[in-house]
DNA sequence: ATGCCACACGTTATAGCATAACGCAATTGA
DNA sequence: TCAATTGCGTTATGCTATAACGTGTGGCAT
């Protein structure tokens, strides 16, 4: 059941399944302007139902997005996601991991606090960039 | 062996210290305009001492700043931090946690990667959020 | 068909977050 | 004394995100 999408977030989801790494939202508007795109709200729209639609993701730590790794788009599901950002090449590794979903849970459960969003965000140095 | 701040790093300090909840750079300022503040750097500069210091920490999914709830301020050093982040009414729990630590430690080195800073952020509601 | 609603879209303007670049003053240390 | 460092103040600018308005289209009930 594949998301049907419209023009404009066909066009933002090729511009980040085709990026090196992570793109601002403006650098994305100038990538699409040969396609139509004048302003930012073109964008941020897209943006907003794919996040939604699951397909891609919101780097917090850098105001920037990413195509999901997945090669599925099916997860809207998809629980806690921890993204490995590379400082020097900007490559963002997705990794899910069970023990660290349980051991959140474990901490917030003794807060009392219900969790709506969980961000994991590691910045450093990918194997690349530190075996050179 | 206390950090000694210059006036402006007290003063916005002091404004962390007696928030209620995070609050960003702008705000900072007109808080302190009866101060003498006058401009966004004028935070900013103190805000990335205060962040060296350890005495603060930045809330990268609000874009906004918090003071450590740790009693005292030696913490340069204080490991991997999770933020518990109520919607409702900004409350902001400080968390830590060795097993987190550990778990996130073997993802990254699966990975081959080196780690400089960890984010994790919660977002949802606080016990007293949910409560009534 | 007519009216209504939901949704995507386009545009302009504005709000909110962060830093560049300049120069001055005080402190430190050789 | 002289240089280097650090903090400070100011102006200007850049980057990120949303408000508000109007248009057009397709589905759907009347
Ligand atoms: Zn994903
Ligand atoms: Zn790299
Ligand atoms: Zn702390
Ligand atoms: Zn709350």
């Amino acid at each position: 059941m594949a998301q049907q999408l419209t023009r404009n977030q066909s066009l933002v989801l090729d511009v980040l399944t085709h990026a090196e790494g992570p793109l601002s939202a403006y650098t994305i508007l100038d990538k699409l302007r040969d396609h139509g795109f004048r302003a930012p709200l073109q964008v941020y729209r897209a943006l907003d139902k794919l996040l939604e639609f699951g397909m891609i993701h919101r780097l917090e730590s850098m105001n920037s997005f990413v195509a999901c790794s997945h090669p599925d788009h099916h997860h809207h599901d998809h629980g806690v996601t921890a993204f490995a950002i590379c400082e020097d090449c900007g490559q963002v590794t997705e990794m899910h991991d069970a023990g660290i979903e349980e051991r959140l849970s474990v901490l917030a459960g003794r807060e009392h606090f219900k969790t709506e969003k969980t961000t994991i965000e590691i910045r450093g140095h990918c194997q690349n960039c530190t075996s050179g």
